[in-house]
DNA sequence: TAAAGTTTGTAAGATTTTCTTACAACAATG
DNA sequence: CATTGTTGTAAGAAAATCTTACAAACTTTA
């Protein structure tokens, strides 16, 4: 059971170029976050980044927590945190639907 | 007075590539209906070609009145008309607007 | 029906954008 | 100090886009 809520801001399509005029970050310094695992961006066949608005929000973030000092390791220690707390909500929210369905079936 | 509502839907971001591959259109098409005035793509500062989400699903709307024979002359009549349509409710959301705060001034 | 207009494909050649790899410089950390 | 982190820059290749032009097939108009 899955509700796709996908909507433009998950799709991937914005070009590097793009994203360095949304976010001010150099195309350099996008395609080091990426290396360092803080965003994952889709690629056209013959290999072009793609990213979402989504993304280049994150990447802003990600500019911000770089301009206080944070460095990329820690950012990526405190995003996986959050991960984990997402799917523990979402497990949670799994559980409330199975029990109410259960319930009235 | 205005509310800039601008989303992502319309901000000017994705590439003809991209928008061929969610349009299922050519490039050829669309740069066609652009030539003929239904869309407007922004440009970056060397000349490529920038859509917006809002853009892809009026090319979209563009595709299926090709399909039923609708040559673009007539689809940029019928548009003129619905812009004319939009501006005439928008002057008397003006007007409600600009009565509602003279009276409660 | 002839002429004019519409729509799309394809091709060529130029230009723009993106890619990877590598090296260098400097900063931050332990 | 040695290591790791961060970013700029450069080179050369590859991908993506641009404009212009011609042609074919189809539709509308006079």
């Amino acid at each position: 059971m899955s509700f796709a809520l996908t909507s433009y801001k998950d799709k991937k399509v914005i070009t590097i170029g793009v994203v360095h005029e949304l976010t001010g970050l150099s195309e350099r310094q996008i395609r080091y976050y990426e290396e360092r695992g803080l965003v994952f961006p889709d690629r056209s066949k013959k290999g072009t980044r793609k990213y979402s608005f989504h993304d280049v929000e994150l990447l802003m973030d990600i500019a911000n927590k770089r301009e206080e000092g944070v460095q990329t390791y820690e950012i990526r220690q405190d995003m996986k945190k959050e991960e984990k707390k997402r799917q523990v909500r979402e497990e949670m929210l799994r559980g409330q639907l199975n029990a109410h369905f259960n319930m009235r079936k």
